[in-house]
RNA sequence: GCUGCUGUAGCUCAGUAGGUAGAGCACUUCCUUGGUAAGGAAGAGGUCUCGAGUUCGAAUCUCGACAGCAGCUCCA
């Protein structure tokens, strides 16, 4: 007599074992009508899924989070029939659920195009229609082995999933292996759309043959599925490359494919970025340096780069001399400090160095700034003892942490990488730099992933991860502790007993590449920066010709605050000059007409903010001299 | 690098069935001196990414290159 435990602490008793849709009955009317499968004991199962013991029970319906996966799932089945209908002979390979939407990986006999989407959206609405049940049956191993001996995806799927019972899933004449559970029916997957085409390699190796990957979306209902829609339709106006060629402030060209070329805009961007980090290096005890920028191949080689990355990088040969175009930095630290003599009271050194590296990112791999194959990183290489490794872990975070917070921009997330399979050092070295990181994150309590087997070559890493307008992720900070390089370099510090030591190096990035930051920058703000980062900060907007001196003398008062400011001094209507400064985003319009010329005011109008009617010139400047100096955020 | 797609004026895009191109915005000039998101008129601007091929004829069809977009792989 099975006892239900519901989410609110009530029970209900049954006479005899229960499915999972007649306790939903059982509850109420519309709930069973909602219902898409249960929950008991904290495990997912069909509607169908009968309950013999007692057991807490969750019913699962499209507004939970697990509904609306369960649906995205069931629409990936749906999608794989409506596939295998247009294109028969298509063999499954992999198809769940993901954020917002869901994919199939499909092996298809001919190539699916673009033109094909929409027949298959359409194959997909008749088999909603039909309204067919998912039902679930399951075979033996070696049963389900034998079933599908022809089909190389399914037997892997097989070999791959755990237990001796295989569970597949029916809708009309369609089957597909499934841990499941899924919806009740096909009619139940929501509102969706067929998305789009792309390759994606066999368990996302490379080595293996390429197969379809065919993305769809799916929503509980259509309002949803539109408002996602336009989520992305409003995404794309956020997106860097759109923006900085309107704003001016960088653009790409095929003379150099893969490097942004500047405009001033980008560059007082950069300048500004760039010399932010640069101060708040000062303040926490950095030196600055700079090294050559292409440097002969044995360093490459001793440095290990020759062995792992030779093919990306750019190479150039003198006088029968071979030379590398640095790909990192690191390198020409290395020799900085051998050609010192440290003891362990000049210990830590931080070094830091905004280098520009170039690296040559395969065709289908750069994207905007934020992959490109020359950028510049935000550089430094401290040289510690193994003692110090530690606490200089714990200062970078709180480097990195400190810059993002003053952006007002969140993480993603934080990954702890470690060894991978291709790499220098002993295993001890290993143990005790990924122990430090993880200590380090640990002591300032930073939720973090752990990302097994992705470090760096030579050592083990922190990355910071931030998200794009679209959600993508992208790598940004990095702290990764080196044993290797120390010892290839054979560097060494002298010790309280006059010893000679081998120093640990640690190195870090803020913000990564300055490119891929400020591409990140763009999208967070879109384009609406804080006035301190702003290219151009306050416009003058004249009324009449009239007023272009007065205009001129305010916008000097302003340079010598040291704010960038210009003057729309062309003719037009005023309505015109502002709305090309709303359009390019300019945080201040200063209106300058008969009566402000009079009484020596502007009329202020802050974006995002609106109009902050008048005041005087030396108000105004004042205004914006505390906003930047107080790094302000800009007005919600 | 791989799969699919795309490349027409500075930008956004149209171009029907192969018959040597069009709009809006921006730009230039003139008129307008106008008070909080587009004043009016006229004008200029294109080797239709590049190269081969098919054809009497190619922006349009085919092949190749280059560049870009989405995803995959990679990212020291």
């Amino acid at each position: 007599m099975p006892i239900i435990t519901l989410p609110d602490g009530n029970k209900l008793e049954f006479a005899a074992p229960v499915s999972i849709r007649e306790i939903a009955e059982k509850i109420g009317k519309r709930l069973a009508k909602d219902a898409l499968a249960g929950e008991v004991d904290g495990k997912l199962v069909d509607l169908s899924c009968v309950v013999a013991a007692d057991a807490k029970i969750r019913i699962i319906t499209p507004n939970l989070p697990e509904g609306l996966e369960l649906m995205r799932h069931s629409a990936a089945h749906v999608m794989a029939e409506a596939i295998c209908e247009v294109f028969p002979g298509t063999k499954l390979a992999y198809g769940p659920a993901v954020k917002d939407g869901f994919f199939y990986d499909v092996d298809s006999p001919e190539p699916i195009t673009d033109k094909d989407l929409s027949n298959i959206h359409k194959a997909m609405q008749k088999i909603v229609k039909k309204n067919q049940p998912f039902e679930r049956h399951e075979l033996g191993r070696a049963e389900a082995g034998e079933k599908y001996r022809h089909d190389e995806y399914k037997t892997d799927n097989i070999e791959r999933a755990g237990g001796e019972v295989i569970s597949f899933y029916r809708q009309g004449g369609f089957e597909d292996l499934c841990r499941g559970p899924h919806v009740p029916s096909t009619g139940r997957i929501g509102a969706f759309k067929v998305m789009s085409l792309a390759g994606a390699y066999w368990h996302g190796d490379e080595t293996k043959q390429q197969l379809t990957r065919v993305y769809g979306t799916a929503w509980a209902t259509q309002e949803e599925l539109d408002a996602h829609l336009h989520r992305l339709e409003e995404a794309k106006k956020r997106d860097h490359r759109k923006l900085g060629r309107d704003l001016g402030l960088f653009e790409f060209h095929p003379e150099a494919p893969g490097m942004a070329f500047w405009r001033n805009n980008g560059v007082l961007l950069y300048r500004g970025v760039e010399n932010y980090i640069r101060d708040l290096c000062n303040k926490h005890g950095y030196e600055e340096f700079r090294t050559p920028q292409i440097l002969v191949k044995d360093l490459w080689v001793t440095s290990g780069h020759w062995e792992n990355y030779a093919d990306k990088m750019y190479i150039t040969e003198k006088d029968g001399r071979e030379f590398g175009v640095k790909p990192m930095n690191c390198p020409g630290s290395l020799i900085l400090y051998k050609a010192g003599l440290y003891s362990h009271n000049d210990l830590p050194l931080r070094w830091a160095e905004f280098g520009h590296v170039h690296r040559f990112e395969g065709s289908g791999e750069v994207h905007g700034l934020v992959r490109v194959r020359g950028f510049t990183q935000d550089d430094a290489h401290i040289f510690c003892t193994p003692k110090q490794l530690q606490k200089e872990i714990e200062h970078c975070i709180q480097f990195v942490f400190e810059v993002y917070t003053t952006l007002g921009m969140k993480f993603d997330h934080i990954e702890l990488s470690t060894r991978p399979e291709k790499s220098i050092g002993t295993a001890e070295m290993w143990e005790v730099a990924e122990k430090a990181l993880q200590g380090a994150l640990e002591e300032l309590k930073i939720n973090y992933k752990l990302n097994p087997g992705d470090g760096a070559f030579y050592g083990p890493k922190i990355d910071f991860h931030l998200a794009d307008a679209i959600g993508r992720t992208w790598q940004m900070g990095t702290i990764q502790v080196d044993f290797a390089l120390p010892e290839r370099f054979d560097l060494h510090y002298v010790d309280e007993k006059s010893e000679r030591q081998r120093p640990v190096m640690i190195h870090r990035a803020v913000s990564g590449s300055l490119e891929r930051f400020i591409g990140v920058l763009v999208e967070h703000y879109a384009g609406d920066f804080p006035l301190w980062l702003a290219p151009e900060q306050a416009r003058l907007l004249t009324i009449t010709d009239n007023h272009i001196e007065y205009a001129e003398k305010v916008a000097t008062l302003l340079r010598e605050k040291n704010l960038r400011v210009k003057v729309d001094r062309r003719g037009g209507k005023i309505g015109a000059k502002i709305r090309d400064g709303e359009l390019q985003k300019i945080p201040y319009l200063a209106i300058i007409g008969d009566k402000e010329v009079e009484d020596g005011l502007v009329s202020v109008r802050r974006r995002l903010a609106g109009d902050l009617g008048q005041m005087t010139a030396e108000d105004f400047a004042k205004r914006l001299a505390e906003e930047v100096a107080t790094k302000a955020l800009p007005p919600e």
